[in-house]
RNA sequence: GGUCUAGUAGCUCAGCUGGAUAGAGCAACGGCCUUCUAAGCCGUAGGUCACAGGUUCGAAUCCUGUCUAGAUCACCA
């Protein structure tokens, strides 16, 4: 918040109460609308030592301010609210120098830190879906936030490229698959991979159920069913390196990744660093026997490894199957101690669904066995999940939202809405096109960030994603009609100086607008350190919203007083700027046209 | 059953380190384009902040309990 004030108050309570202020929080907040006045302290904690009424106490912080600062230009006391009006200089200083903060932003607060974080983390048998997209986009944007906070990012991707689901796959395409690729079928390679594993739980299930009519249990069904008899087969062929089975896992692994790489592509998401669990769950199988020689594991009597966590209240949980082979966890250990050993960062973040918190409290407690500080450095972002008006999506019923296809929608109806209402028409067409790209992905990122990450989100994929309101595209569009703005400027060969000076007049509004804009470095470092992009969108709108009302009421360039238009000018363009930071931390472009 | 999350307008969401009269958007209704981009602006209507207690000058916000919904407690990942 506004820290000269801060200042002054705790001036203010030393100087006339004689305390001692350094333990001292002063709640300053932004006045709000229909109250004269800027900031707003709010005196009721400090009638503790001044022994007075609120009023009193706000009358006495107000003298004393009013009369030693100049930036002070009036107070008004309502209850125990001090209201407090800048001078209308401290206001056009702050807006003159704001061209350098937006430009540099948050430089002053970076720590030297390093994140490694981690998100998307496919599964190389499922194309990507809705769920996917909120996990990348929120990964991709808080890796952003964090960066322009001044922390040094490290993005991470995590491939599920081994285990028992992938032999699913790869059993399937052996079986019923004629050698066929996905050039053949004319589908993209993820698609493709992801119609065998399909395939191969359709064909699963309904020998489960012949089982059950031949008198087995359900338990017993599931294990003996020939297919995943011959999965398990699958899976300890890998494990054990023969060639065939490597030649086909990576053949359609390869068809997998161009697959995702496309989807990546348009959602503009990129990685550092690609980890293969294929390459780090043998490290982890160490580690864990490392930990069984050390006690601090336990090994049963049919020989699996256990962690035993009910002191803590939480269970035992499996570290090393029976059989050796390993499970989710261990992986998840030995990738993580890999990531310490590559960059030794200061944090490490998950992006992951909040059905797996359990899961990252034991892998905290099991990487505390071994190293305290790093156990501490893990921080699991868990987001909730993305439901459908029904309920959840479920596969089983066809009500998957899939990722390539949301895309392709959102383009095609932000096509339809250019076309109607856009000032497009006389563009080329591939530029066109580059813009109606940018507004549909605007509309489809906008509205899956600007909620708080940890609440879950109800999607409505005919009805959600709107072109208007509070949605990407409305803050896209007063972007480019502030860009609009500035080329007619240029036009009418209006000298545009970036200054104003010391005694333009300004209206509310215009003060209202340069004390959002201040905000900006403050909810940067907010929004880093919550992990929220919802923030950053929030306060972009309310920003633009503002903006809006501002535009309607008052001409730019048909303002006859010269340094009116200059502040004006000045006004329009620190928007612009601010709005497009704030897009890009949400990873959403910003056009010139529209 | 244990643990964790959440419940704010018809719908989707803000507001939550306690502060003044709980805000937006969508949907509904009514206005504003010979004037810098109407994807905009203005207005009307819409609320027992799940419920009940407690803490205090003050509670949507903190605490306790109840109800409801979801997640999780796998030799799946």
């Amino acid at each position: 918040m506004e820290k000269s004030i801060v200042k002054y108050i705790k001036e203010a309570l030393s100087s006339i109460y004689s305390t001692d202020t350094t333990k001292i929080n002063v709640p300053v907040e932004i006045t709000r609308e229909g109250i004269e006045g800027d900031f707003t302290v709010v005196v009721y904690p400090f009638t503790k030592f001044s022994k007075k009424s609120p009023e009193d106490t706000a009358k006495d912080l107000g003298v004393f301010i009013k009369s030693k600062f100049e930036d002070i230009a009036s107070y008004n006391i309502i209850k125990g609210f001090l209201n407090i009006r800048m001078s209308p200089e401290y206001w056009i200083n702050r807006l003159n120098q704001l061209n350098y903060d937006i430009q540099n932003p948050i430089s002053q607060n970076s720590q030297n830190h390093t994140m490694v974080i981690e998100f998307s983390s496919p599964n190389t048998n499922k194309p990507l879906h809705l769920g996917h997209i909120r996990n990348n986009l929120l990964g991709d944007s808080v890796s952003r936030i964090c960066k322009a906070a001044g922390i040094k990012v490290i993005k991470v991707n995590l491939i599920n490229d081994r285990g028992i689901h992938i032999c699913k796959s790869m059993l399937a395409w052996i079986k019923w698959g004629k050698n066929k690729t996905p050039q053949d079928s004319g589908l993209k390679g993820d698609k493709f991979v992801g119609d065998f594993y399909v395939l191969f739980e359709k064909k699963y299930r309904s020998q489960i159920s012949e089982l059950i009519k031949s008198g087995k249990t359900e338990d017993e069904a599931k294990v003996e069913a020939p297919l995943i008899v011959e999965a398990h087969e699958l899976l300890k062929k890998w494990e054990n390196g023969d060639k065939k089975v490597l030649q086909i896992w990576n053949m359609m692994n390869s068809w997998v990744y161009e697959g995702f790489e496309e989807t990546y592509n348009s959602l503009s998401i990129s990685f550092d660093k690609v980890y293969y669990e294929s390459q780090t769950y043998l490290l982890g199988k160490d580690i864990v026997l490392k930990g069984l020689s050390e006690g601090k594991f336990v090994k049963d009597p049919d020989s699996s490894i256990w962690i035993d966590l009910t002191d803590l209240g939480m269970d035992r949980k499996i570290l090393l199957r029976k059989d050796g082979t390993t499970v989710y966890m261990t992986q998840d250990i030995g990738t993580a101690m890999q990531r310490f050993d590559d960059f030794n960062p200061d944090k490490m973040v998950y992006v992951v669904g909040n059905e797996q918190d359990y899961h990252f409290n034991v892998l905290k407690n099991i990487i505390a066995c071994f190293d305290k500080e790093r156990a501490e450095k893990i921080e699991h972002l868990s987001y909730g999940m993305v439901e459908l008006p029904e309920g959840k999506m479920k596969s089983r019923e066809g009500t998957v939202v899939d990722a390539d296809d949301l895309i392709a929608e959102m383009v095609d109806s932000a096509a339809k809405i250019s076309e109607e209402n856009g000032k497009i028409h006389e563009l080329a067409e591939d530029e066109k096109q580059r813009i109606i790209k940018i507004i549909a992905l605007g509309a489809l990122k906008y509205y899956i960030l600007k909620v708080d990450p940890k609440k879950q989100m109800v999607f409505n994929p005919n009805e959600s994603i709107d072109f208007n309101g509070n949605t990407g595209p409305f803050i896209q569009y007063t972007h480019a009609r502030i860009c609009s703005v500035l080329r007619n400027a240029e036009k009418m060969k209006i000298k545009f100086n970036g200054k104003v000076s010391a005694e333009t007049n300004m209206v509310d509004q215009e003060i209202e607008l340069i004390s959002y804009l201040t905000r900006y470095n403050d909810v940067v470092v907010e929004a880093a350190q919550k992990f929220d992009p919802g923030m950053i969108a929030n306060y972009v709108y309310s920003l633009v919203k503002e903006y809006n009302q501002y535009y309607h009421e008052y001409s730019i360039l048909k303002e006859t007083d010269s340094k009116i238009m200059q502040l004006r000018l000045l006004l329009s363009r620190n928007v612009a700027q601010v709005i497009k930071n704030c897009m890009d931390l949400l990873g959403i472009d910003v056009p010139e046209v529209m």
